[in-house]
DNA sequence: TTGTAGGCGTTATCAA
DNA sequence: TTGATAACGCCTACAA
């Protein structure tokens, strides 16, 4: 049996009220009280009940986030990065991280935000992988439910965030691989309606105009953001009259999937293909040759993403609603030519 | 404002009690009535505050998982594979999952789980990476809070838990690294008091000597379960005057610092000096050569532990409380010479 | 400066 | 088969 206010409150002669003020820091006590009833409560281990506080105060204290993955047996290194970032921000704030999982735009993401919501599960979530059109942005909008996002789906909404600056980093990756050598460039990208998608593939695009070269839509594939993707992807533009001398993958874990097809296939990776991904996850360093990418802070992000709900959540006057990030070109052997 | 149960109530000319019992499918309720209920409250989007449920029902109805990393900032796939594992299975069961971080052994993470069972945020723990002599698991055992855990760490304690057999894998490795005609074994292991670390490290030695290869303390180096620990390790062994033909890691990510650490030294790995890991991750498909390493299902193992869990805080019979995991080996590069 | 008391939304006990 | 009603533990007007 958990020791509860009323213990606190019967054993120093004084009434629940009163250790409830004193503990919650109000001015109204004695100084002499609350050292007394402080020192009381640490003493007995007492810790208020979590359910009745957010019966009363009709507060979660607590985000959400749920993972938006397609598969249930497989993420890749980037979420376990993100979510470092997001426990270990959570931590130092006086609330708790409710974790799920659901297929993106599936039925059963619908049912989880809404059933989050409903029951007042969290008081706010953390969003990413946004969209075109995203209805989660909209709903929560509606609800009035506070939330932070990285990336930016929905113009006419104005919530904190963090946006990458994909078109930059593309253009800066394209612009490299040219000046490397390779000018046949293929593109493999993620869920079409993907925000990450879109702007990679559009800086893409612009890169290879600034570059001189041409944009050819038979090398633009499309995949799901896993390293099998990419895998399937470069087997499918093998059949292509003219194939391509570099690839350029919207991620670093379709990048994966590239190097082990070519490998497979006899290609050195660089010399005979340029890859790239993007997002700088810790794998790329280790690859197969290393990986050149685009690097992203990804936990310090979901840190940033977390400040910024908390004062969201607690009305606090935020200055930096919006943050742009521009990811870093780490150039590495799989855009060497030797 | 959400809808609550009097609201439902009221429209149906009820009361809270029956429509309650209701929607509990408790059998005392007419047919007509429940069906009436039931009706109205999904037509009115009725779902039960949790708060409330939570503190007159004296549950949670949530597992807590606490990351055990020491690094805010960092945290290799295994874990984003567990994640996903926890996170899916227990999106399938009637509880939430939280998540929190701490570094392992450290006094906010006494701090953290004490919080969480003084204030009921959670009835239940999934453990991993248990330690030699564990706090964590007397005390969750002396609270009477149920818990499932990845390893066995007191065996004066008998909860429900899936034990990988590192032993055996570890033996089969290093009769494979034999075979392939290494016979001078470094060994990088993690902290001292983990329990992969010394079974891992047990299994090791066990192998050298069916293999009749000798053990040498010197090469037996420590260190934390990053890759910047392995990294750091060769670096270190490179002033021993006989160095390794071989290097076996504690686990995957270890691993992926050897192999950067050798390839900054011009050595091939596979070729010049054998390197293996440990667990599987996804990434280890690609690196730089692919590494030889030993296959766990890592988030078919946390889908389990959850299932195992949810039994055991519902009080079913368990008929299975330990089940034993065999790791695959999963012979690639880094241990061919060619 | 402290105490009284009402109520947050549910569930469970007891009558009706 | 249904309805009052009393908790669950905490917070906060308001009164003392």
């Amino acid at each position: 049996m958990p020791v509860t206010i009323r213990d606190v409150a019967q054993k120093l002669g004084l009434s629940i009220a009163t250790v409830s003020r004193a503990l919650d820091g109000y001015p109204d006590i004695a100084l002499e009280t609350r050292r007394r009833v402080g020192q009381l409560a640490k003493e007995m281990g007492y810790a208020p009940n979590r359910a009745a506080r957010q019966l009363r105060r009709k507060k979660a204290d607590a985000i959400g986030y749920i993972l938006p993955s397609d598969s249930p047996r497989f993420a890749d290194s980037f979420f376990a990065e993100f979510l470092v970032g997001l426990s270990d921000e959570t931590a130092h704030h006086p609330f708790d991280l409710l974790i799920s999982i659901a297929s993106p735009g599936d039925e059963t993401e619908q049912q989880i935000y809404t059933n989050w919501v409903q029951t007042r599960k969290v008081d706010g979530f953390v969003l990413n992988r946004l969209r075109r059109n995203d209805w989660r942005t909209r709903f929560l909008s509606e609800q009035g439910v506070p939330f932070s996002a990285l990336e930016h789906a929905d113009e006419a909404l104005d919530y904190p965030r963090i946006v990458i600056d994909n078109t930059a980093g593309m253009v800066e990756l394209v612009l490299h691989l040219a000046s490397a050598g390779y000018h046949r460039l293929a593109f493999i990208g993620g869920p079409e309606d993907l925000i990450i998608h879109l702007e990679r593939l559009a800086g893409f695009r612009q890169g290879l105009e600034i570059a001189g070269l041409p944009f050819d839509l038979s090398l633009c594939l499309s995949g799901n953001l896993t390293s099998d993707a990419g895998y399937q992807a470069v087997k499918r533009m093998r059949g292509l009259p003219d194939s391509p001398d570099a690839i350029v993958c919207v991620n670093d874990e379709t990048a994966f999937g590239v190097l082990h097809a070519l490998h497979e296939m006899g290609l050195k990776a660089g010399q005979d293909v340029g890859v790239t991904g993007f997002d700088g996850v810790q794998a790329s360093r280790h690859t197969d040759p290393p990986l050149t990418t685009l690097d992203v802070p990804v936990s310090q992000t979901a840190r940033q993403l977390v400040r910024m709900l908390a004062l969201e959540m607690t009305h606090q006057p935020l200055t930096e609603r919006r943050a742009v990030i521009l990811p870093r070109l780490l150039a590495r052997q799989t855009t060497q030519r030797k």
